[in-house]
Parts: C-alpha cells; structure tokens; sequence
DNA sequence: CAGTGAGACCTGACAACGTCAAGTCGATGA
DNA sequence: TCATCGACTTGACGTTGTCAGGTCTCACTG
C-alpha cells in the first residue's frame, strides 16, 4: 500500500504509477458509499485527476474492481499464510486460518465485499483465477494434512470447501446475526470469537472420535 | 405469482396490481443483466410502463430490490418449512433443509442474489426482517431438535448459524468451486449433492461420538 | 348526472454516470 | 531539433435515478 501524499491536490500529469493511488481511492470510495453506489468519476475525484483517467488505466468499472480483487486475495493469501506459519499442528493452523480469514474480512472490508461479487468483477480473469488459487491452496493443504494425522478417510476437497463455505457465509452473515441477536435482545459474539466457536464445532466433526483438538 | 398477461403489450393505465409485475420484470432483468447492471428503466420497459412507473410504486431502486428480497425470503421459508414437514427425525429435517436450502439457489437464483446484498436493499426494512427470521427459525428449531435428542450440550444458536453460513458459502462460492474444478480438470459435484456432504460433514460433527445418522 | 377528489400512472426535466474519440503535454530517443 | 509515445485531459454522447407537475380514470357526493 504506497503513500499517496501527492496527486491529491490538484490534477497533476506524468505522475509514475496512478493505479495504486486509484486503487486505493476506490477503496475509499467503497468503504463510504458502497460497491452499488460505487463510481468511477467518484474515484477519480478522490485521487484528484481527470473523470477518464480511471478508465485509462483499469479500462472500466470491472476493470478497477478486479484490480481491487486481486489485492484482496493476496492479503488472503499473505495473511492465512503467515497464521499457519508459526504453528506445526494442523488442527491450529486451522483454527488460525479462520481467525486471520474473518479478520482480514474486518480489517478489509471493501476488498472482501469485492472478491466474491463475481458480477461485479471479471471473474474469468486470469490474475483473480490465479491469486484465489492460491488463497485456497493454503486452505486445503492444512486441511489435508488433517486429514493425514487424523482422518485419512476424510475428503480433503470437500472439507476444505465447507470450511471455506463457513467463512465465507460468517463474513456475510455476520450483520444479519447482529441484527437478529437485536432483535432477540441479545448481547452479539465478535466474529472473531464465532470463528473460532465454528472452527471448534467443525473440528469435532473432522476428527472421528473426539480425539485432539484440546479446546 | 400472478399472471401477467394483460399490460404487457404497451402502456395502459389503472392497471389492479402493477407492483406485481413490475417485481417479476425485475426478476427477468437481475436473472439476464445481473444485479449490477439492473436499471429501474429496464424493468419499466419490460413491464411496458413509463419510466417512472417503477418509482412510484418501490420509491427507488432500493425499494424494487427490497421487495424481491422479501419474496425470496418467503420462498426460503416456505420450501425449507415444507421439506422438513415430511419427516421426524430432526436429522432428516437438517439434510432435508440444506438439500431446500440449495434447491432455491438453484430455482431462484435472482431472488438469492438480493437477499444478502445488504447494501443493495433496505436491510432495516420491518418487512425483510421479519421473512428473514421467520425462514432462520425453521432451521433453528431444526437444530434445537437435534441437540435436544442427541447432543444436550450443543450450543443451538451456534451450530444453527454454521449451518447457515455453510449453505450461504456454498450458494455464493459454488461458482468458484466449479472454476477451480475446470482449473484442475476435475468434474465438478452437482451442488446439492456437495450440499448432502457438508451436511454429513457437519452433522458427524454436531453429533458426538458418531451415533445415529445412518449415512 | 355534473362535480370533485384521489389514486395511478405519464411526461419532461435534471444532474450524475460510464465510455469513447480526440486533444495535449512532458519525457525520451534519434 | 524533432518525432514519437505514454499518460493523462477535455469534450461529447447515450443512459440512468429521481423529482415536479400533468393527465387520465374511477368512485363518490350532492
């Protein structure tokens, strides 16, 4: 994420790379408006250059938020993967991977608004097809190496795909849960707390026989 | 769904209930245009009223989408409710539930693309609220049943919304498991199949020890 | 049966938007 | 010095959401 102290006064030219400050701008721009009043005149505006100039760069609308996209996978990808790094045993790893996924899922709210809205971004693109590859690849090998040390019948693909199918529907979710515990007078679970609650209760069905997993 | 055979053809006036054609026209619009290039003009065109027709009935187009949100709600709860009046064992029910879940994905994907796009519709709106509970409620007590029988410990709130966030994860990342099956040149599981196998998954997980559930 | 009101829709207008074509301007190489 | 090229800008066009005001029809009153 590069500083972008200049080129935000006034409309300037040549600046070497605008696509970061236009990223980041649009960013903004979800952030505060959302991605269905999300404009490109409005990034531009924000990064203080011309109403085409985004266009220029990121060819149109689809373009720039596919842009932001594939940002938001690598975060995934760098965050997930530095979770599971410190710890040896998969059964933490896991544990680790939701909290670091519903965390990025905090911490970047836009980019994980934009990654999964296949309609809003070009899916087909080959760099998304790429970086959500390896997002989940970090995903499914501490998965299969649970399997490996503790369930060799489980199906890896399937059950990394429901770990994945929770997170994802947690991060979705997450408000419609507030809102029903507002409704129910209850007091809410961070999601960080719910993530590692599902981690636990999907563990006790991905290991047979209760064993491990001391909670 | 009422029939809409009359003001199809061109503009009439005092037409009974145009909101109800005017919420199957956006139907057709977000099912072959997409939610993010939907138009209230499109839907107007489609209906053959004047442009405005669909702001004077939805206020905006907030409004449109809030009412199809609405039916898609309805929808959830009648197919999930329906699917689990079949059966007693509360097991069932949850297998039957996820197998519903998916199946009105699959039928009504217009209707299941608004509903969560909390940005895209008026999530404070009584209305949604109270379809949204309604149809959670059916799961819930679903998932009530199964820890009452089988698993006293279990925390209902908690395991109701994995279960929801795992068929909300998998309607929404069905699409990419699909690709990353091409990428790796794998067949793909039709999804309400890989919605059978999240739910054994889960359930071998909410039931402690692996009794009942024969598979 | 004329008159009146209201509801349901239409017409017209406006600002904002995405996108495209064409222009401009600084740096770079010959 | 000059041509060229990339990085923008300017201007324009068609489309959109929304609002104000008009119009038509029905129901009802007297």
């Amino acid at each position: 994420m590069r500083e972008s102290s200049a080129a935000e006064v006034a409309p300037k030219r040549h600046q070497g790379d605008l696509t970061d400050v236009l990223r980041s701008a649009a960013v903004d721009v979800i952030l505060d408006k959302g991605l269905n009043s999300f404009s490109l005149r409005e990034v531009a505006r924000r990064a203080g250059v011309s109403h085409a100039a985004p266009g220029y760069h990121f060819g149109d609308v689809r373009g720039l938020l596919t842009s932001v996209a594939i940002e938001g996978f690598n975060t995934l990808y760098r965050e997930t993967a530095a979770a599971t790094d410190g710890c040896d045993d998969p059964i933490d790893q896991l544990k680790a991977i939701g909290r670091a996924y519903v965390r990025v899922g905090l911490q970047y709210p836009a980019h994980c608004e934009v990654i999964f809205r296949a309609d809003a971004i070009d899916a087909e693109d080959a760099r998304v097809q790429e970086a959500g590859l390896r997002a989940y690849a970090v995903l499914e090998s501490t998965v299969a190496q649970i399997a490996s040390r503790h369930n060799p019948a489980l199906n890896v693909s399937d059950a990394a795909r429901l770990c994945w199918s929770v997170v994802q529907g947690l991060v979705q979710l997450q408000a419609t849960f507030i809102q029903i515990d507002s409704m129910c007078s209850v007091v809410s679970v961070e999601i960080e707390d719910r993530a590692e609650r599902f981690t636990e209760l999907l563990l006790s069905g991905l290991i047979p026989q209760g064993m491990g997993a001391d909670s």
